[in-house]
DNA sequence: ATGCTATGATTTACGACGCA
DNA sequence: TTGCGTCGTAAATCATAGCA
């Protein structure tokens, strides 16, 4: 019955936002290989781990990350300028 | 200190994501009657046979190639389900 | 509460490649 | 060579979380 219950629960499970850290983590990756953003299935279970989603979560994150970046580049500019800078930044020390 | 000089040219990111084909056909949702007659004929058999796939779209008025992707896309969709069940089982 | 937009997930449609 | 299989994806659309 609790099996049943967590199940039916588990299933209406209120979508949520994914935590700032794991989106930090998400868009280093992105803005980091921004020539070329399809991380491999390995790079996805590493990203997956980093951020506490799961793999399907990472595919569908970098879907929807790539096809909004490439409909509007300038609306991501400021982000992709504050990212390049953190990467920059962490490639000096 | 000095100005910051993005590593990468901002603008041939996007160009080098070779995808996208001008001639493909506009995605096209399904009417809720479409969806549920091949939900119960996927329940019936995952595989189509070519007189059942024939039939499908007939009566859909879809085409057969769409039926038949359609049936892809299902498969594909239950294994991702069933992959999940069984991950989130263990562990 | 309400409206709106950003965001995560799902749905069509293919290209690339495999196998018989 | 034909033809249907999977896999990964684009692009559109859906659903609603979350904020002004």
């Amino acid at each position: 019955v609790m099996i049943l219950r967590s199940r039916f629960l588990d299933a209406r499970r209120k979508r949520r936002n994914f935590s700032k850290q794991a989106t930090e983590v998400l868009n280093e990756y992105f803005y980091s290989h921004l020539s070329n953003p399809y991380p491999s299935e390995e790079a996805k279970e590493e990203l997956a781990k980093q951020c506490g989603i799961t793999v399907s979560q990472v595919s569908n994150w970098f879907g929807n990350k790539r096809i909004r970046y490439k409909k509007n580049i300038g609306k991501f500019q400021e982000e992709a300028n504050l990212y390049a800078m953190k990467t920059a930044l962490g490639a000096r020390q | 200190h000095k100005d910051e000089k993005p590593e990468l040219d901002p603008n041939n990111p996007v160009a080098n994501w070779i995808h996208a084909r001008s001639t493909r056909k506009k995605r096209c949702p399904y009417t809720k009657y479409q969806t549920l007659e091949l939900e119960k004929e996927f329940l019936f058999n995952m595989y189509l046979t070519r007189d059942r796939r024939f039939e499908v779209a007939r009566v859909l008025n879809l085409t057969e190639r769409q039926v038949k992707i359609w049936f892809q896309n299902r498969r594909m969709k239950m294994k991702k389900m069933n992959k999940e069940k069984t991950d989130s089982k263990e562990q």
